[in-house]
DNA sequence: TGCTGATCATCAGTATACTGTCAATATGTC
DNA sequence: GACATATTGACAGTATACTGATGATCAGCA
């Protein structure tokens, strides 16, 4: 059996299991109560208004299911809006609220000293690596997941699936 | 704003969520209905023989509230045994069966064959730096996360909990 | 021996993530 | 314009992961 440590797969997990902890540590320090999904989503849809769910899941990755909860709980605590789309009545556009705003704006330094806390181990050129590593690996594998990154253009027409 | 490909964080995540959609395909193409978590407690309860959930759990790094659950399952399924610890009745000695350990010989290729394919964007030499750099972001980070990895010496013993 | 603090397993609660399915609605084609 | 097909958002179900709490038990010590 090989070791643990020989295992990318493990050290995946490990390694996303502590950036999970430092940004919730960083987030409460600051006063915050956002998850990393959270955080995502809010940023993305502050960039992009109105955005639908579906294109909003492709930007950041993430499951549409998982999205829909998600996007619940921000509408919960006031941060986003949540109507239905003109253009489009089987999807809802996604608004940030000046709440919103007003969280996404607090929270950014606590966000960023989090990325540079989970990587503390490495040196510059390392840490520059190990993103250039991921990238590549992710590029690679981007379509084996259900929840590849799409790259949304401007008009909010996705990629086809190619699943 | 960052972009997210310039957050370690996102890119941790993305590479794990590809990891276990690869590990899912690659076990359910052999024929296991096995996760990623469920295969690391399987190998290294058969590795160690008696052991109890406090420490399973730090060898492999999850919450051991996370373990409870994945042992309860691996019980469902036959492959594990949990017995009353003799030597501490707090305790639940954990013991792989017979089925179990088949199982786990016949996984192991589909295991392998994950690993391989979730860098399979890298070269060899790629690859191997992405796991040196993971290993040692993820040992300046262990202590970071509710999970750390904690060694077991050879007798049972843990180390005590820094917290 | 009796007490105190630590440890093991578990429970309740919250938030991801995924598979698979479904109703409502769009869209492309004839 | 009717229809086959695709898409959006939602739901049910399963499995991680975590926080915080509790009961049972153990180990060290007065």
């Amino acid at each position: 059996m090989k070791d643990n440590n020989e295992m990318p797969g493990h050290l995946a997990r490990r390694f996303q299991q502590i950036a999970v902890a430092v940004f919730h540590s960083q987030a409460e320090a600051a006063g915050y109560d956002l998850t990393p999904v959270q955080y995502a989503a809010l940023a993305a849809i502050s960039a992009n208004p109105g955005l639908d769910q579906v294109t909003l899941a492709g930007m950041i990755a993430y499951d549409r299911t998982t999205i829909g909860g998600v996007v619940d709980r921000l509408v919960q605590k006031g941060l986003l809006e949540r109507t239905a789309s003109v253009k489009d009545r089987r999807a809802r556009a996604l608004r940030i609220t000046e709440e919103g705003r007003q969280t996404l704006t607090g929270i950014t330094p606590a966000v960023e000293a989090a990325q540079r806390l989970m990587i503390q181990g490495l040196s510059d050129d390392e840490a520059n690596e190990l993103m250039r590593l991921l990238r590549k690996a992710i590029a690679a594998g981007n379509e084996l997941s259900r929840a590849p990154l799409r790259e949304a253009d401007a008009k909010g027409g996705q990629a086809k699936a190619g699943r």
